[in-house]
DNA sequence: TTGACAAATGACTAATTGGTCATTAGTATA
DNA sequence: TATACTAATGACCAATTAGTCATTTGTCAA
């Protein structure tokens, strides 16, 4: 378990170096000052470590701006935090950015493809319902035009924490983003994304939460954990997949207890989505 | 010069199938149906080939977005047209664009990237001209950012013709982002592009179009024609290249002479900016 | 100290890579 | 037909690749 994490580490500096296949096997072991053998200890193949790399990475930045949009208090407040929220990211992971969100288009790989576009779509979702607590019913013909726009501002300006080391303000990027969205709201009047073209794009890739694979998840959680507050709520939480008993609230503040870790993030997000909290 | 083509050509569909580095020069030549010799006698290396479809690609794309904005005779009409015509090369030349627009998967090579990020820049300012020509002198300090938005919606919707074959109407599409774009023009008050910003963005990679490249160039076109009006005229600019004697006037019906010709798209559009019409 | 088991090694394989070059095929001129 | 030339070939090379496996090392309890 440690060691898969070294690798990752590792790998994932080479990646950016170098690039995806450029980057050989060997080079990840010397740079961890492991044998070739043990790097086949932790992953079957190559592509595994690959894609368990896309996996670590897209959920970090998914459950994030989830959990942004989830949770501002204040209703005026949500966009600045959100676009706050996004480019932190991007500014704080501008390197994984660069390689997952990227590489999108060309790669060969079909699961690879996959993989990342269902992430993708996660974070369009979680893009939609910001929008529509922000705006409600007011704007159920725009919406999803709307969304698109967000994506595009958030890739453009993207570019200013990839590609250059400024020194940006976030906040400004934020609100200044945030007037433009708004403005956009309020006066579109001739969208070009509707409902139906919207659901045929993220249709195809729809992905589903199994129970088995979200226990999994927990148990893989909780071998990671000393005995803690966090790792019984992950007990209890696993408890509560096979057999629900316990409220959604108390559910709920199960979830919150081990939001803070790092590698729980995703898990969270998930436990959400699954008790549809 | 034939066999160059038809490597790119191969090369090309290949790449769009498996990607970058997956694609051998081997499976390059078999679907050519030409020896591995004969390959190296176009190129000498793997890597040139790869810069040459770079070029190729990008300078078509380039030429055709300043054509349009530079030869729209309605002012009015002009923002629906440049949406027009991305689009319609997006739709055209959707596996190009995949391959060659979402740069950093490339990241390895560094001068792959300066070379994608100097045509990027010249979109830039295609654009920047662009937006001048619609509001002048009164969004001075918000037409950088104004660019920047212009960029967003290309980037997101495009998305739409990358992944999947949609029946999409490019006329629809073109007029709702121009209501977009000058929705944004009218109300937004607080850009976060500023002048000294772009400047940072753009200059790093600045390119220059020497004299001798430029000529080069006008050969190149040259050897590939027969005798015509165009390739007297690709003559006559040569020399006007060595020494400017005919009027800037009849220089431009020259180039407008040549410009409808696929391969010499780009070199009108250099020969533009170089005799600074 | 011994024995049992898991963790880790790195020499090895088989396949593939980009690139070369002595050789051959094809063509035009004399 | 003979000569001179270029265009094209494909066997070959050294380097590198992902992945394997017989062997060694480390770590326990008995």
């Amino acid at each position: 378990m440690m060691k898969k994490q070294l690798i990752m580490e590792k790998a994932f500096e080479l990646f950016s170096e170098q690039g995806f296949e450029a980057t050989s096997v060997q080079q990840i072991t010397e740079r961890c000052g492991i044998s070739k053998g043990a790097f086949y200890l932790s992953f079957k193949t190559k592509d595994e470590l690959i894609f368990s790399m896309i996996d670590h990475h897209m959920q970090q930045f998914v459950a994030d701006i989830d959990l942004v949009v989830r949770n501002v208090v204040n209703k005026q407040d949500l966009l600045v935090e959100f676009y706050k929220s996004i480019f932190k990211n991007f500014k704080k992971h501008s390197k994984s950015a660069r390689i997952f969100m990227k590489e999108q288009g060309l790669t060969a790989n079909k699961e690879l493809f996959k993989k990342v576009n269902s992430y993708e779509i996660m974070m369009t979702q979680s893009i939609l319902s910001m929008v529509e607590e922000l705006y409600g019913v007011k704007l159920q013909d725009i919406k999803y035009d709307l969304v698109y726009c967000i994506k595009g501002f958030v890739r453009s300006y993207s570019e200013l924490f990839m590609f250059y080391d400024l020194p940006i303000h976030v906040d400004e990027l934020a609100s200044s983003l945030a007037e433009k969205t708004n403005i956009l709201a309020q006066n579109m009047t001739n969208p070009f994304i509707t409902k139906e073209l919207a659901q045929i794009v993220e249709s195809p890739f729809d992905q589903e939460i199994s129970t088995d694979k979200l226990k999994e998840l927990l148990d893989q959680n909780i071998q990671g954990l000393e005995e803690s507050i966090e790792r019984e709520s992950l007990v209890l939480l696993k408890e509560q997949i096979e057999q629900q008993t316990l409220s959604k609230t108390i559910i709920k503040g199960l979830i919150e207890n081990i939001r803070h870790l790092t590698d729980c993030k995703w898990t969270a997000y998930v436990l959400i989505k699954y008790f549809e909290l």
